[in-house]
RNA sequence: GGCCUCGUGGCGGAGUGGUGACGCAGAGGACUGCAAAUCCUUGCACCCGAGUUCGAUUCUCGGCGAGGCCUCCA
């Protein structure tokens, strides 16, 4: 008898995979940090976002949609959004025609927004739940977790001390600081770039709070009107939504040190937890034809402009061809963003046979096996490539391939053709059918590529009994 | 300086102590009036050095190289 396959998990905390159980099969929870609204998003903002969203789905499907949860928050309170709130905003303020927070409300809402749009063409579900930072600083009438409350409660428990203005955090107040990233900050300070604030008892030490000028948006709280610090928000919302302790919290390579690692500190101070997840997942960098991306180096992509403009090897590309490019590679290892590697994902997804319904099959061992395998998309997609050649010659193959398909969200969908277009294509395909009894192959030739610019691809073919010529059609993507 | 990844063919990438997956691209062929699609065949690789071993791409050590983090960053 086979074995029930397990999901197995790489786990940053261990730097080892291992099975992944969750808490409460009833009730799975993942967290996964989400954007900072100052500026649109791009294409390595993007892969976390795909990377967690398969994941999001395999869940769903080994343990049903409705015990999964996801939550993934939206930073929209940083002093690069106020940054950018005075720069596209700062006429209005000065002539007060605008308050601050009402400009920072627009750059916020509007990049939200095209968050939204660039993620939903990636062919991602929306998470359970997306929170925003400002709605959780205060205290809530719905009694869930905020900022202001887990920060008396670490001053409280002696994690944390008002200094000049600020909260900070007392990282020599918890022996475990560090397991993350696995840093030893005492060993750490030599040669480091780091400004050692003399009002800081450690140097490791950052903000929980600090006070707010009176041009920059701030909240009453017992330290003063202010504004929190960069990691409290995630504790907060991880909280509300998804308990002191839950199953997955991921994110970027980059935010181990010290995102991360404080909002672990954070969370198991306020909350008197060993562990705040119990799975720490984190996806590797996206590079741009080879070279880090960077606005210095002018390979900034935003996932807009792939999207919309023809800025990216001269030419859109349609969502999906961008997320089937981002699975093919395991979502650990570097990613080299490049033309040759979306034309190639262009390719496989065209020989994909579209208008499946993928409630009719059930997704495939072949695919499933790799995904439980630390989420190995390169190895569920090549066996989706074959699937998908099994369903292009076999009808019955097809509930199977939609199936294994939406599971990573890149079943391709079928064009609509106009009625009047797919009437008149049988008629015009005899047509064609006697002009090349004629040996009218100019003509014939005109028809086939008049009807492939309206999207129409004729397939000559031969019938294997009569030898006579057979012309199928389909709908070209 | 500290810490963490990683180095397989043109490209993407499995995997293994003993003739080296697979996909894409390339080449050749079948089919075709020509295409498209499909099918068949095929060339090409395991960073370097030392060690362990009958034998290493796979294990160990050391180099070299790439990338990341060390309080902006997905």
């Amino acid at each position: 008898m086979a074995e029930k396959p397990v999901l197995t998990l790489y786990n940053t905390l261990t730097r080892s995979k291992a099975a992944f159980t969750p808490i409460d099969p009833e009730n799975v929870r993942m967290y996964v940090c989400g954007p900072t609204v100052y500026d649109l998003a791009h294409i390595g903002n993007a892969r976390p976002v795909i990377v967690f969203d398969v994941l999001f789905r395999l869940l769903r499907l080994v343990h049903g949609e409705k015990h999964v949860i996801y939550a993934r928050n939206i930073t929209d309170l940083d002093d690069k959004i106020n940054a950018r709130a005075l720069r596209d905003f700062g006429a209005e303020i000065e002539n007060g025609t605008l308050s601050l927070n009402e400009a920072i409300r627009r750059v916020t809402e509007k990049t939200a927004n095209q968050f939204h749009s660039d993620v939903a063409m990636l062919g991602c579900l929306p998470p359970t739940h997306e929170p925003r930072a400002t709605e959780f600083v205060q205290p809530r009438e719905d009694g869930k977790a905020d900022m202001i409350t887990l920060i008396q409660r670490l001053i409280e428990r002696g994690h944390a001390y008002e200094t000049n203005g600020e909260v900070l955090f007392d990282t020599s107040s918890t022996a475990d600081y560090g397991e993350l990233s696995k840093r030893n900050l005492d060993e750490q300070q030599a040669g480091a770039r780091v400004a050692v604030d003399m009002h800081k008892k450690n140097p490791g030490d950052f903000v929980l709070w600090k006070l707010s000028s009176s041009e920059e948006p701030g909240w009453t709280s017992p330290w003063g009107r202010g504004r929190p610090g960069w990691h409290i928000e995630c504790s907060a919302m991880a909280a509300a939504y998804l308990g002191e302790v839950f199953d997955i919290h991921g994110g970027g390579l980059d935010l181990i040190f010290p995102h991360h690692e404080n909002e672990i500190a954070q969370s198991r101070c306020a909350h008197d937890t060993k562990v705040m997840a119990n799975v720490w997942m984190h996806n590797g960098f996206v590079q741009v034809e080879g070279r880090k991306m960077s606005k210095s180096e002018g390979n900034f992509v935003t996932i807009y402009e792939l999207l919309h403009e023809e800025k990216f090897g001269g030419r859109k590309w349609p969502g999906e061809v961008l997320r089937l490019a981002m699975l093919m590679t395991h979502y650990r290892e570097p990613i080299d963003f490049s033309v040759k590697r979306l034309e190639e994902a262009e390719r496989l997804l065209a020989k994909w046979p579209a208008g499946g319904n993928p409630n009719e099959g059930r997704v495939d061992a072949s695919v499933l096996t790799p995904l439980f395998d630390d989420l190995n998309t390169v190895g569920a997609v090549q066996a989706l490539h074959a699937l998908a050649q099994c369903a292009n010659n076999d009808p019955l193959m097809m509930p199977v391939f939609a199936a294994s398909a939406e599971l990573l969200g890149v079943l391709p969908k079928k064009v609509e053709v106009s009625k009047a277009l797919e009437d008149s294509v049988e008629s015009l395909i005899q047509l064609r059918l006697e002009m090349l009894k004629a040996k009218n192959f100019d003509e014939a030739d005109k028809l086939r590529d008049d009807l492939a610019a309206k999207g129409i691809q004729l397939k000559d073919g031969k019938d294997p009994a009569t030898g006579e010529r057979v012309t199928t059609w389909e709908v070209k993507r």
